[in-house]
DNA sequence: TTGAAAGCGTTACCAC
DNA sequence: GTGGTAACGCTTTCAA
């Protein structure tokens, strides 16, 4: 009994010796090429890769064909539950696809996001996918253009996620639009005073819905004061630690606090609970993406539903799709506003005025 | 040979032809090569390089060298934050090894899994990491260890995380004996009549915590009927569900539940509240794996903590360390109890008896 | 030290 | 249809 799987990986060769065909005919067998193969000589081939437990290699076949079959995904922080659940849309997707997706995390650092961008497109993918927000003041974004563009430019897909700020293709999330429907739902709940937990303003998902929800308020004729809008880490921690500041200072005029992000807000409702406040009876709190998490907290929060697993699909629906325009593609997600126990119905208070 | 589609890459020949040296001495002078390069030749490839934005294809190199910098990550479901957790360590352990990760999810299908197996070995990665509890009744074990072996023989190394079911390297988690020290500290913490939720007896993960919760059990003298034994989906809304059954059939005599992880024990919480119970005042639960959620539900949830990231920072150093002995080796990861409000100190009640 | 050339495992072109 | 045999982009002998 010749002994299998040796110490080197069984080659088409190997395969091809066995089952008494050329090595072009083997490969012809093996992988679904358009030309025909004789079925002796095919089930003859297919049986002798069995037998050796041959595998393609796919490097060497990416090296032939020119091309692979990966797609290179890039998060904030594969940990979060907004990315992770992008990603599982994107590998789902991909698997669909037949698609490799090969993954790493920026940990939201735009000089960490060039070199990954740089070691990514090193592998030759067939798509590259960037989710998470932009900055404005981002150092390094032309060289990031330069390179993405190069990567276009030699035959690779770019698909961005979150903002049409980059010339590239991109699964556009209406962030200012949700918040303002946010807003203008609250409004209608009867909340007229507000509080929000913001991030860095250079984030733009951060500023976007901030924005939004500025501008729902403002539809209403109502405004929040500048020293209610808090800029914080943009993290569970975050929120924490921006609502403990504010309990202590004193919260007795906020009807509501918004955090532009789901973790924030989770994190935000532990803190005045510890503040000894009652989350949805004392104060209302709302958030943003519906991650999971969000219907097992106490109360459940209030949010804007982005359906992110779709929004990972869509990435890879974009990635493979002609692309027929020059002009980089917008795929619009829709969000919708989830109201749930975090923002009760409000007693209207007669307007001051 | 012309090739179909547009402008193709810089190549290492473009390079050389643009520094005027030889293809050997381009490589030498790009790749940390041990040869040495006369500093002229070197520093005017390096120029050149830089000019034509030139990246080693990957793939070609993997070709040449015949060895890869891939890692190859399976995981059950990429948005459960278990895994995503564990996943995260993986991918910066990885980095940190100058290591590329390919991610792939099984749905805990053994089938799917041994199919990925298979996709992912074709990629002939260093390593092959594979996170996720095993089944006791895997049809496909047989199969799934003769193709990881068959990877390891021909250079590969395996690393499981879980359980030390497989003959191969381990990142062992002590999954019976954190279960037992959970349930001896509730029994300290005064509780005696317990429920728990459990996963198909199958999955080996949630049979080890049931065993190793009802040992602890034991050794202070109490049990759990069969029927507060209750079997349901390893998930959030299995836990749900099964919480409902639970209340709805009347848990007047049951102190705390135990649900073998804490997506489930999460759901829980929310059915017992939905179902007009108080978790921690009314009843108490508990759960395992410490996933960050459960500080931010009401009240905090106690759990066995398991340190996630750093079980896939283990792995990659298991799986870059040398193979120094022909036994797999186990590496354990200590669990710690954490204990928080949602199991009080619970007023001692006399012993029946 | 350098460069020519022989691989690495596959694909695909080109005759037969 | 089939089988030689050039590529593919890179690494690594092996002479010089």
């Amino acid at each position: 009994m010749p002994r299998l799987g040796g110490p080197t990986p069984v080659t088409l060769h190997d395969v091809a010796r066995e089952a008494g065909v050329s090595l072009a005919t083997a490969s012809r067998a093996i992988n679904g090429s358009d030309r025909k193969v004789k079925e002796e000589y095919r089930s003859r081939v297919l049986a002798a890769a069995a037998k050796l437990h041959y595998k393609p290699n796919r490097a060497a076949q990416a090296v032939a064909r020119g091309s692979t079959l990966t797609v290179g995904l890039l998060v904030g922080d594969i940990s979060d539950p907004y990315f992770s659940t992008i990603a599982a849309g994107v590998v789902n997707g991909a698997e669909q696809a037949g698609l490799i997706v090969t993954m790493a995390a920026t940990e939201r650092d735009t000089t960490r996001e060039l070199d990954l961008v740089r070691a990514m497109t090193g592998q030759r993918p067939k798509v590259l996918i960037i989710a998470g927000s932009r900055f404005t003041d981002d150092p390094h974004r032309e060289e990031l253009v330069a390179e993405l563009t190069d990567f276009e430019a030699t035959g690779g897909r770019v698909v961005m996620i979150s903002q049409a700020e980059m010339p590239f293709d991109t699964v556009l999330l209406d962030n200012r639009d949700g918040a303002r429907r946010l807003a203008e739902e609250l409004v209608a709940l009867g909340y007229r005073r507000f509080a929000i937990l913001t991030s860095q303003p250079t984030l733009l998902t951060s500023r976007d819905r901030l924005d939004g929800f500025l501008a729902g308020l403002a539809a209403h004729g109502l405004t929040v004061a500048p020293e209610r809008i808090v800029e914080t880490e943009f993290t569970r921690d975050g929120g924490y630690t921006a609502a403990s500041r504010l309990a202590a200072e004193g919260l007795d005029d906020v009807e509501l606090i918004f955090a532009v992000n789901d973790v924030m807000a989770v994190g935000a409702l532990s803190a005045l609970r510890e503040s000894g406040l009652v989350p949805g009876t004392g104060i209302a709190v709302a958030g943003y993406d519906d991650i999971p998490t969000v219907r097992d907290v106490t109360p459940a929060l209030s949010t804007v539903h982005i359906p992110l697993y779709d929004v990972g699909l869509r990435a890879i629906e974009l990635a493979t799709s002609p692309r027929d325009s020059a002009e980089p593609v917008h795929s619009t997600v829709q969000s919708t506003v989830v109201l749930r126990g975090s923002t009760p119905v409000r007693t209207l208070a007669p307007q001051p005025g």
